[in-house]
RNA sequence: GAGUUGUUAGCUCAGUCGGUAGAGCAACGCCCUUUUAAGGCGUGGGUCCAGGGUUCGAGCCCCUGACAACUCACCA
């Protein structure tokens, strides 16, 4: 290594001289296990001012800031739990020790073995230390001040995210504990996690373009799965009464605020349940959800917004809201009426729709003003042709969709367990995909028709998209936030 | 898929009317034994997203493309 080298600017360059430097001082830049360290907010937590003796300090992480005085310096590192300041002093460390302390690069992570004092600032720091570089690193950080900002940076790289953004961090903590209360509320009622297929012959149980792919054993065309619902069913049919899956489904759409590619969903089914034990099961879900991952039942978003989960969840039917909506006479206009108060209201309607299809419109204007936790219940059957029909109401499918914040989080169904009538439905629903792009994924899928025929017992089921749940619980504004690695076009190539 | 905006040093950002590319932090050198956005003095660092065009001259104007963000549409 020459001196030019040596003194150069290219931080590069420098860092990767670096490694020579604690190579040949005796020292393995990449070092081994340091698995005493204590986390830096218990050694804080546990410090004690007027202790006579000295309070030992074992901590390991990474550097964040260097304020090299000449004679000592002031390393702030961080570990998982937050941070904390090194001393090093010449006199305390020796002349050798002390040289080399100084050649810490920010970035860098050591693990330290000291004592630790309060300094006149006040701050709990360790000092006296030896210390152990553990890994050096190649790259400069973000800087300290403003750190990363950098969208496209934070989501392709991740890692300097989660190393500049305690926000970020605290955000990836909470989805961890959302998806572990989930598991631990449906557990604690009894309900059995399951794993189904995640590549499947037919793509069904949903409407949506699926990704395909290829087994080459069986030569055979595959689907990643749109949804889990058919095999839970056929769960149900072999006895097993209250199932769930929590895992990724995919969809080959579009990506936007609310869409990923690859997202996680849970479903839960419940043998001799129906819509109304889904409700009450949902509702206790999110709330528990809320109270143990953010430690209240009304959640802050903004000045103007505050999500309550803890009042009862209206339940509405959706005939009501719309006469809310459009007045209590609604459903008595004719069709030239109905067209002429949706457009009044501001919705698109026009001759070519059927009555049906003017309220969803009207429905549409409706739903991102409900904030509060809504249940919108009794749905017409058009919109929901696969579920069960209301006992008193035909025209109406017993359903529940859970609308939080403007959006559609959940729905609910009471399944339908007839199967000469799912098999109708299928038929009917393969015949409007006739030629489109979603005719391939429509196919009946005859292996779950055959196993309602040997009878599927009534039940409840429920859908929650998981990532929704968890930008409504953590106040992220897009899903890509609370998704570490989101799907974002190649740069390269 | 459409529109709008953005892309300048490792990071965060300026860049006037088209006239030799700027700051803070980071880096490098020197000084400094309680700092914490440490401080002081000094130094180096640029494919201005890419490719064309206009011009005596382009970071800036025009065209095409890449990537991203936002809005809308689509999708559930």
């Amino acid at each position: 290594m020459s001196d030019l080298e040596q003194n150069s600017t290219n931080e590069l360059v420098n860092r990767r001289n670096r490694v020579d430097m604690w190579r040949e001082n005796g020292i393995d830049p990449y070092g081994s296990r340091f698995d005493e360290a204590v986390p830096s907010a218990e050694l804080k937590a546990n410090f004690k001012d007027e202790c006579e003796e000295d309070q030992p300090a074992v901590v390991a992480g990474r550097v964040l800031t260097s304020r090299d005085m000449g004679k000592v310096v002031f390393v702030t590192i961080q570990d998982p739990s937050g941070t904390i300041q090194l001393f090093g002093q010449k006199n305390a460390l020796g002349e050798e020790q002390f040289k080399l302390f100084r050649k810490v690069d920010i970035g860098d992570i050591i693990g330290v073995t000291g004592k630790l004092f309060r300094t006149k600032k006040g701050e709990i720091t360790v000092r006296e230390f030896e210390f152990k570089m553990l890994s050096k690193s190649l790259k400069p950080m973000p800087e300290k001040w403003n750190g990363l900002k950098d969208i496209e940076i934070r989501y392709r790289n991740r890692y300097l995210d989660l190393i500049s953004n305690e926000e970020s961090r605290e955000i990836f903590r909470q989805r961890s504990a959302i998806i572990r209360e989930i598991r631990r509320f449906l557990e604690d009622k009894g309900y059995m996690e399951v794993e189904t297929p995640m590549m499947h012959p037919i793509a069904g149980g949903a409407a949506a373009r699926p990704f395909t792919t290829h087994y080459n054993a069986l030569d055979q065309k595959m689907y990643m799965r749109i949804a889990t619902e058919l095999y839970l069913k056929q769960l149900l049919v072999g006895g097993f009464e209250k199932v769930f899956e929590l895992n990724r489904n995919f969809r080959n759409e579009g990506v936007s605020k609310q869409h990923n590619p690859e997202f996680t969903a849970l479903e839960v089914y419940q043998a001799f349940g129906d819509c109304q034990t889904m409700m009450d099961l949902i509702e206790g879900m999110i709330r528990h959800c809320a109270q143990t991952v953010r430690g209240s039942l009304h959640i802050k978003h903004s000045d103007e917004k505050t999500l309550d989960f803890e009042s009862p969840w209206r339940r509405v039917e959706y005939s009501t809201l719309l006469k809310e909506k459009a007045g209590d006479n609604w459903f008595e206009l004719s069709k030239e009426e109905m067209i002429k108060k949706a457009q009044e209201l501001g919705a698109h309607a026009d001759d070519s729709m059927d009555e049906v299809q003017i309220g969803q419109e009207v429905y549409d204007l409706i739903e991102p003003t409900l904030i509060q936790p809504t249940f919108v219940t009794r749905l017409p059957r058009e919109l929901v042709p696969l579920a069960k029909r209301c006992t008193d109401d035909a025209a109406l499918v017993d359903v529940y969709e859970l609308v939080i914040d403007g959006k559609e989080i959940s729905p609910g169904y009471t399944e339908l367990n007839d199967p000469i009538d799912q098999r109708l439905r299928l038929e009917e629903q393969l015949k409007r995909t006739l030629g489109t792009e979603e005719e391939e994924s429509g196919k009946i899928d005859e292996q779950f028709l055959d196993a309602l025929e040997h009878g599927m017992p009534p039940a409840g089921g429920l859908g929650l998209g998981v990532d929704r749940l968890c930008m409504l619980l953590t106040g992220a504004p897009t899903i890509r936030d609370i998704i570490l690695f989101p799907q974002l076009k190649n740069k390269d190539q």
